[in-house]
DNA sequence: AGCACGCCGACT
DNA sequence: GTCGGCGTGCTC
C-alpha cells in the first residue's frame, strides 16, 4: 500500500475529553476542492453516523488501515479564514472549549441550513393564532368554564390578542401544549411555528454634520488615531463619565481609518443600547453600518454577515457576538462599558471579549479601545501600567455639576418603624419632585434580590423541584417561577406545611410600584423589568412613554442605569445600594461600584441640578461612599488593595472548575478527586493555590449537583495544558462516569 | 457525549 | 428461548 493523502479534522459536536483532529483519507476527487478551513460531512464512530468537520490541515500518511474516508464537501471553498482557524484555536487553549465551540461562535447560525437540506440549530417558537371568531372563541371559554378552566384561560388570551406566542400562553395561564392541541382539534385556534425572532427595524438618522470635538475630545481623538496609525497593534483606555462624548471621539477615530481603507467594530453591553447608536453611526456612515446581535433573526444575522464579509460594511455595531465580525481590513474594536459583565460568556466558549478583541487586534494590526466611566480593575490597571494607553475625559465641558448625593440609612427607618423599601427621605424628594413637574428614577438593586412567597407562620419556603433555589413570584401572572430551569407553578392559597397565610417577600419592582403608588396615590409609574420589557422593542416604546408624557416616576433594573438621558430627571433613588454588594464573589464591589456611579449621574443632565438619594442599610461602607462620591480612582487603590489578599484578577487568574452530575455523593468526591490531580501536578508552583471543593452558589440546578474548584494561578501555556490534561484524564476514567466538568476562567457570576 | 456490543434477569 | 436492561469501551 502506498502514501495517501490525509487531512487532520475537528470534528463537530463531541464532548471536550475527545476533542482533537481525526486523520481521515482524502479521496481523489475531492483533492482539488478542500483547503484548511473547509467543512466536510464524515463518518464517525462505531455507528459511522455522519458528522460535520473542518479541516486543520493536510498530512500524508502511510498506514490507512485504520483511516476513513471523508465523505463529501459541504461549501465551495473554506469556510473560515485564516484568522478564523487561527482563533479557533486559540480559544480552544485559553477557554477550554473543543474546536466547534469557538466555531459556532464565529459564524452565524444561518450557515448551517443555508442549503435548506439540513436543519441545523434551527430555532422557532410555537404561536397560537385565532382561527375562529372573536367572540365565538369567548362563548366558548365561558361554556368551558369549569370543566376545563385551562383551555378557557387560553382561549380567553388568544381571543384578546389575535395570536399568541406559546411562552407567554404558558407564562400567563400555565397551559401545556397538549391543552392548547386541544382547542386546536376543536377548530379554534391554530398552532404555527414561526422563526424565534422578528427583524427588528432600526431607524436610520440623515447625513449629519461632521462632529466639532472639545479639548479633550480631539485630544484623545489625536491620541487613538495616532496610535491605530504606528502599524502594530495597540490598547487605549478611555477613561470618562457618560455623557463625556466618548461616542463622538469613536466616530471620528473610525472616519479617519475608513480614509485609510479600514473597518472597526463598536459594541455595546446590552442589544437595548444598539438603537440609539445604530441612529448615530448612520448619520455619519449611512449603509456602510451592519447591526449584530442576538435578537436578529436568524436570516438577518445570516445577511448582515454576508454583508459585513462582503467588505460592504465598514463598521459593525453590536452586542459581544459581533466580536466575532468577518470585517475586512479590520482597524479597531471598540468595547463601551467596557466593565460589564456581560461582555463574558457565560457558556461554551466561555470567553472574554475583551480578549478576543485583543486577539483580533493583534492579527490585523488593529487598535483596541476600551471605553469607560467606571473601568474593570483588570483593565485601570493594565493602563497604570502602560500597557493600555490612558485617556481622560473629564465631566467639566458639559458644564454640569455632580448631583448632590443623599445617603438614606435604611436601619434608622427600620427603627423608626418605616419597614418598606421607600425610605422617609426618598419619599419627600419625590414629593418636591411632584410638586414641581420634574421626574424621578428609582432604580432597584436586583442582583441576588428576587420576590420570594413565605408562610408567615412556619416560615415555610417555595422551592424548584429541580433546583435548590427558591422560585421567584411574578405578580403579573400570580405565579412562582424558577429562575434556572423556568419550572413554573401557582401560588397556593395557604401554606401546604402548616395551612398558615402566605407573604410575599423582597424588593422587586412589582412590590416597590405598589409601595409607591400606597404612598402617593394616582402617581403615573413605569416600571421597566425583565416582566415588562421581553417584548421587543417595548424597551423603546416604555423609554419614550416617560419622556414624551412626562409620567413622574420610571422605575426599574440594571436597564435604567444605562443609555437614558432626560433632561427633566432631576432625581434618582437607589432603592437598595447593599444588594449586590455581599455576594460573595470578588467583583462585587465593582459591580456595587459601577452601578451606582453610573445611575446617580443619570440626575440633572439638563439644566437643572440633580439630587439622588442612596438607600443602604450599612451607610458607612466604604464603596458606597466612594460611589455617592463619584471617587473612581480611590476606589481603584483600596479594591487592588483587596484583590492583591484575594489572589484575583488583575493581580492573579481564577480558573474555575465545575463538576456535575445527578449523583450528589459522587459528584463531590469526584472534585476531590480532581483537586487531588492538581495538587499532584502543581506540586513545586508555589504560585498556583487549588481551593475547594466548595459547592456551587446553587447546588442542584435541573436535577443536577454542583461542586467546584478554584484555581488562583497565572494563567500561563504551563497552566493551561496542566488544566486541559487533568480535565481530560477525569473525562476519560470511568468512575467519573455520570459526571461532567468544565473550566470557566475568570468567571462571572 | 453518544453509541454499539455484550452479558444477565423477566417474560411470552 | 429472546427481549431489553444498562455497564463498558471507543471514537481517525
Amino acid at each position: 500500500m502506498g502514501e495517501a493523502f490525509v487531512a487532520k479534522i475537528a470534528v463537530s459536536s463531541i464532548s471536550y475529553g475527545v476533542d482533537r483532529p481525526y486523520t481521515y483519507i482524502v479521496p481523489d476527487e475531492l483533492q482539488t476542492l478542500l483547503s484548511v478551513g473547509s467543512r466536510v460531512v464524515v463518518p464517525f464512530g462505531r455507528s459511522n453516523g455522519k458528522k460535520e468537520g473542518i479541516i486543520l490541515g493536510f498530512d500524508t500518511a502511510e498506514n490507512t488501515e485504520n483511516l476513513k474516508q471523508i465523505e463529501s464537501s459541504l461549501d465551495d471553498g473554506p469556510i473560515l479564514t485564516d484568522e478564523q482557524m487561527k482563533l479557533a484555536m486559540w480559544m480552544r487553549d485559553r477557554f477550554f472549549c473543543t474546536f466547534y465551540d469557538a466555531v459556532h461562535a464565529m459564524l452565524p447560525i444561518g450557515i448551517w441550513f443555508k442549503n435548506g437540506s439540513k436543519r441545523i440549530g434551527d430555532k422557532t417558537s410555537a404561536w397560537v393564532v385565532l382561527t375562529a371568531d372573536a367572540e365565538k372563541a369567548l362563548e366558548e371559554a365561558q361554556l368551558k368554564g369549569r370543566k376545563a378552566p385551562k383551555q378557557a384561560d387560553v382561549l380567553r388570551l388568544v381571543a384578546e390578542f389575535g395570536e399568541v406566542s406559546f411562552e407567554e400562553i404558558k407564562y400567563f395561564t400555565g397551559a401545556s401544549m397538549q391543552t392548547v392541541r386541544a382547542i386546536e382539534k376543536q377548530g379554534l385556534v391554530a398552532v404555527e411555528r414561526r422563526e424565534e425572532y422578528r427583524r427588528p427595524e432600526y431607524e436610520y438618522a440623515p447625513p449629519a454634520e461632521d462632529l466639532t470635538l472639545n479639548e479633550t475630545q480631539e485630544r484623545a481623538y489625536e491620541g487613538l488615531t495616532e496610535l491605530s496609525e504606528s502599524g502594530s497593534a495597540q490598547a487605549a483606555l478611555v477613561f470618562g463619565v457618560t455623557g463625556s462624548g466618548k461616542t463622538a471621539v469613536y466616530i471620528n477615530l473610525i472616519k479617519k481609518l475608513k480614509e485609510r481603507g479600514r473597518g472597526a467594530i463598536v459594541l455595546v453591553p446590552e442589544i437595548a443600547l444598539t438603537p440609539q447608536l445604530v441612529y448615530i453611526f448612520s448619520s455619519h456612515f449611512g449603509d456602510e453600518v451592519a447591526v449584530l446581535h442576538s435578537a436578529l433573526s436568524i436570516g438577518e444575522r445570516y445577511d448582515e454577515w454576508k454583508r459585513i464579509r462582503s467588505g460592504g460594511v465598514r463598521v459593525v455595531v453590536g452586542t459581544r457576538t459581533a466580536v466575532f465580525a468577518p470585517v475586512k481590513d479590520l482597524g479597531a474594536i471598540i468595547i463601551d462599558e467596557e466593565q460589564e459583565h456581560t461582555y463574558k460568556s457565560g457558556s461554551a466558549p466561555r470567553y472574554h471579549t475583551r480578549d478576543v478583541a485583543k486577539f483580533r487586534c493583534s492579527y490585523n494590526n488593529a487598535l483596541l479601545v476600551l471605553g469607560s466611566a467606571t473601568p474593570a480593575i483588570e483593565s485601570m490597571k493594565n493602563a497604570l501600567d502602560g500597557k493600555y494607553k490612558l485617556f481622560t475625559l473629564d465631566k467639566r465641558f458639559n458644564e454640569q455639576e455632580l448631583p448632590n448625593v443623599m445617603i438614606a440609612d435604611m436601619r434608622r427607618e427600620l427603627k423608626n418603624g418605616n419597614g418598606t423599601s421607600i425610605s422617609s427621605l426618598l419619599a419627600e424628594e419625590i414629593g418636591k419632585n411632584l410638586e414641581r413637574g420634574e421626574q424621578s428614577i428609582l432604580f432597584i438593586n436586583r442582583r441576588g434580590a428576587a420576590s420570594v412567597v413565605i408562610c408567615g407562620e412556619c416560615g415555610h419556603t417555595f422551592i424548584c423541584p429541580s433546583c435548590s433555589v427558591s422560585m421567584t413570584y411574578h405578580s403579573a401572572n400570580n405565579r412562582m417561577m424558577c429562575h434556572y430551569c423556568g419550572h413554573c407553578e401557582s401560588v397556593a392559597e395557604h401554606c401546604p406545611e402548616c395551612g398558615g397565610t402566605l407573604k410575599f417577600m423582597g424588593a422587586g419592582t412589582q412590590k416597590v410600584e405598589e409601595e409607591l403608588k400606597n404612598l402617593f396615590p394616582g402617581i403615573g409609574v413605569v416600571r421597566m423589568d425583565f416582566d415588562t420589557v421581553s417584548h421587543t422593542r417595548s424597551h423603546e416604546k416604555l423609554l419614550n412613554r416617560f419622556r414624551d408624557e412626562k409620567v413622574p416616576v420610571l422605575l426599574g433594573t440594571q436597564m435604567v442605569t444605562k443609555g437614558l438621558d432626560f433632561e427633566n430627571v432631576t432625581l434618582i433613588g437607589v432603592i437598595s445600594a447593599d444588594q449586590s454588594l455581599y455576594s460573595n464573589d470578588y467583583r462585587a464591589h465593582e459591580r456595587t461600584f459601577s452601578l451606582i456611579t453610573q445611575v446617580v449621574g443619570r440626575a440633572g443632565r439638563g439644566q437643572k441640578k440633580g439630587r439622588a438619594v442612596i438607600q443602604t442599610f450599612t451607610p458607612h461602607n466604604e464603596v458606597i461612599e466612594l460611589a455617592s462620591q463619584q471617587d473612581y480612582m480611590k476606589f481603584f487603590d483600596r479594591e487592588l488593595e483587596i484583590r492583591k489578599l484575594l489572589g484575583c484578577p488583575p493581580i492573579a487568574d481564577i480558573i474555575m472548575l465545575k463538576v456535575s452530575g445527578n449523583d450528589e455523593r459522587k459528584a463531590l468526591t469526584g472534585c476531590m478527586k480532581l483537586k487531588n490531580s492538581f495538587m499532584y501536578y502543581f506540586k513545586g508552583e508555589s504560585a498556583v493555590k487549588v481551593l475547594g471543593p466548595a459547592p456551587a452558589r446553587i447546588l442542584k440546578m435541573s436535577n443536577k449537583y454542583r461542586y467546584q474548584l478554584s484555581i488562583s494561578c497565572k494563567n500561563t501555556k504551563k497552566v493551561r495544558d496542566i488544566v486541559a490534561f487533568v480535565m481530560r484524564e477525569f473525562l476519560r476514567d470511568k468512575e467519573n462516569r455520570g459526571l461532567t466538568v468544565i473550566a470557566d476562567v475568570n468567571p462571572d457570576e
